[in-house]
DNA sequence: TGGCCTTAGTTCAACCATTGAACCTTAATC
DNA sequence: GATTAAGGTTCAATGGTTGAACTAAGGCCA
């Protein structure tokens, strides 16, 4: 599917893998802390694991061996992933939040606080919405499955393009 | 399950649920033009459809009667997930591109440029990455099941508590 | 008046993925 | 010698998804 949202939900658009993704971030690194910690089969957290180790999302590295024991960790584009998460851990918090109040929060090490991810432009640093956004056909667009309509709708007049940095 | 990613995925955490939000967001309404775009079975289209209109995120407005025909659109909650979901668009660009580039880009309407989504901290407005987050137990923390292992993670000091905003 | 098209679904068999439980292996500990 | 721990594998049963066919209500066209 020539989409990168399709691209990337093939990537980690199952219901655990964006959990365990959340599990390595906070440190729960270990096979059967990860299957306790989250109630997956574990046979399933095979898979999930050995997926994202192929999709080099995930990196599994040895912490012994004889008998050989591993850990997992996020690897580059995982780290890259987890601003992402927070945003969805805090869309949930704001629709979907216990009664209790929010089970975790974020703090930011550069100034120490609690805080709300925001989902900002890079051109102009403010906040972007669904109003305040609109799509373009891209370099790489096509009408292929996946994007059929899709594509047709895209075609307004081409805006300057300023990547921001 | 208590913590704000588990619910959040509850509502929109399989395969298509993110797609349909995609195209609603696009502009693509209609449940025939939501099944050929997507390729998605249409008596599928339309347990997701109901579901998020149970759980509030889209809603169903009749174009017509005579025969009754409808249309569907994201509602504030289905608004407010557009950012994210445009965030895990750029995390595909970046690590799952097509060689032929971005299919889609998105542009900022107030300040006419194309932009990357920045995931940003509210407190300070610098990036939030992996390296400078920590996560703390929030008011609902507590170890239950989906965070049993996790919640005993998280017993860091308090530091200051600063929305942003 | 008949035939075809459009839109928005529903129904159903076949298939595939997930669940949950049990089992396996190596090694250390009691 | 038995138990525990870590990191899996195997397997039957269940449940969700797919794809195709069908329904229904009206519009268009001759």
């Amino acid at each position: 599917m020539r989409c990168s949202m399709a691209r990337a939900l093939e990537l980690i658009g199952d219901w655990w893998t964006p959990l365990i993704l959340r599990d390595l971030f906070l440190g729960v690194t270990r096979f059967d802390a990860l299957a306790q910690d989250l109630g997956l089969s574990r046979n399933l957290l095979t898979r999930r694991l050995k997926m994202l180790e192929e999709t080099k999302i995930v990196e599994r590295r040895a912490y012994q061996s004889n008998p050989p024991r591993y850990e997992y960790f996020l690897s580059e584009s995982g780290r890259d992933l987890v601003p992402v998460l927070i945003a969805l851990t805090a869309w949930g918090d704001r629709w979907a939040q216990p009664a209790e109040g929010a089970p975790v929060l974020f703090s930011h090490k550069r100034c120490g606080c609690v805080f709300q991810p925001r989902i900002t432009c890079s051109a102009c640093n403010m906040p972007i919405s669904a109003e305040n956004v609109s799509a373009l056909p891209g370099p790489g667009g096509a009408p292929l499955p996946g994007t059929k309509i899709v594509a047709s709708l895209l075609r307004p007049a081409p805006p300057r393009r300023n990547e921001g940095e």
